[in-house]
DNA sequence: CCTTCTCAAAACCGTCCGGTGTAGTTTTCT
DNA sequence: AGAAAACTACACCGGACGGTTTTGAGAAGG
């Protein structure tokens, strides 16, 4: 990415990014100081600078990694969930309320596409673009992709897997983003889960096959 | 609201309150400045200042108005489309399409909606409360109404209008949302009405009434 | 011990913003 | 007409921010 070479020690560059998560997520784009974040990493302004040419590409390419990091924590949940699953339903739930808890997590991930969202009007098109193929284009392509082994195992109907894991998406994971604005909003646990729960049965019914619906 | 009093001339108030909603959806909440907005309006800043407190109280008060604007525009939408519909699933296809044009439609509405999400996390929990109830939960609440009609028509089953809303929303609605992040990326036409109808079948599945499905 | 070099801490600069004060002008109401 | 209320124009303040320059501490080398 457009960053400052590879000047600098490393684990000062990590210190820079972890910071620049937490304080981007934590403050928006616009309200994130670069002192602030200098402080946060343990490390001088300068030094960000020497590391990041300036405050839009240490955003863009925390961004970037964040998104990626993200897709692969719920490429890891598929697979844990999905794989060898014996109860469909019980798999897509659990993974369907992991998932949830995964993104929204006001920890360190989920808090900064919160950031990026907010920022997307003012985000260049091939750079959203980057960030929307590593992140959620990702996610719906690898999970399309299980959803048709499961159509190979009789478990689902395997007409057009990508609708399906659309929809998967939205039944059960969009309305709890929407609710608690991709986690800005706390979100009793119980309540994700109920929400998993009724989506999967209506994902069921688009999507099971006979037999095991 | 956190109005200065009913203080100054209506017609003034009226052009800052459509500037502010304009800067605010164009610039977001931190962005925006109280220069750009009195220059909008056409008005000293002196004179915002005598109509509302501060920026915040301004963008708060903008906001909600905003959103029981955008509820009442969606509710006559379900009232054209909805009310006496004979094609049960062009009227739900055509008020999906209308809806989602009017929300994420650039020009004024759908903007601001994008400010508040954005800056959600910085919001008091009592406006956020009213914001929520003045639009999408007043949305919600109507489209069940609606449902439960159609429903009591013969056109649906009649289990649970408020999932049913939530349902249709999330097939027909959110995934435009996301896809086009409430509007700041324009998105083909052809796209929604794909969306819309792919969705609204998937909803008549879920709970269109047998006969009818 | 003294010089030299490197890199980060801290001070600094120009700019912009939210908000206020003031003095004078326009509108509205009686 | 005249007073009261509202608006305009403009300068100003304190503070924050992005980014740059200066300063100082410490290691390396003689």
């Amino acid at each position: 990415m457009a960053t400052t070479g590879g000047a600098g020690r490393p684990e000062k560059r990590k210190a820079i990014t972890r910071a620049a998560t937490a304080v981007f997520g934590r403050e928006g784009y616009v309200r994130a100081s670069m002192d602030a974040i200098a402080a946060e990493a343990g490390v001088s302004k300068r030094t960000v600078y020497n590391h990041f040419a300036d405050k839009e590409t240490l955003f863009l390419s925390v961004a970037l990694r964040n998104s990626a990091e993200l897709a692969d924590g719920i490429r890891e949940l598929m697979a844990k969930h999905l794989d060898k699953v014996v109860d469909l339903r019980r798999g897509l739930v659990d993974f369907a309320v992991e998932r949830a808890h995964t993104v929204l997590a006001a920890g360190d991930h989920g808090a900064l596409g919160r950031a990026i969202r907010a920022e997307v009007a003012n985000i260049p098109a091939d750079v959203l673009e980057a960030w929307l193929e590593a992140g959620p284009v990702a996610t719906r392509r690898d999970l399309a992709a299980h959803f048709e082994a499961l159509a190979g195992r009789g478990l689902l109907t395997e007409a057009d897997p990508e609708l399906a894991a659309e929809q998967f998406t939205l039944l059960t994971f969009q309305g709890i983003a929407e609710r608690s604005f991709w986690g800005a909003v706390p979100m009793a646990g119980a309540e994700v889960e109920r929400t998993a729960e009724r989506g999967v049965d209506a994902f069921l019914r688009l999507h099971g096959a006979p037999a095991a619906g």
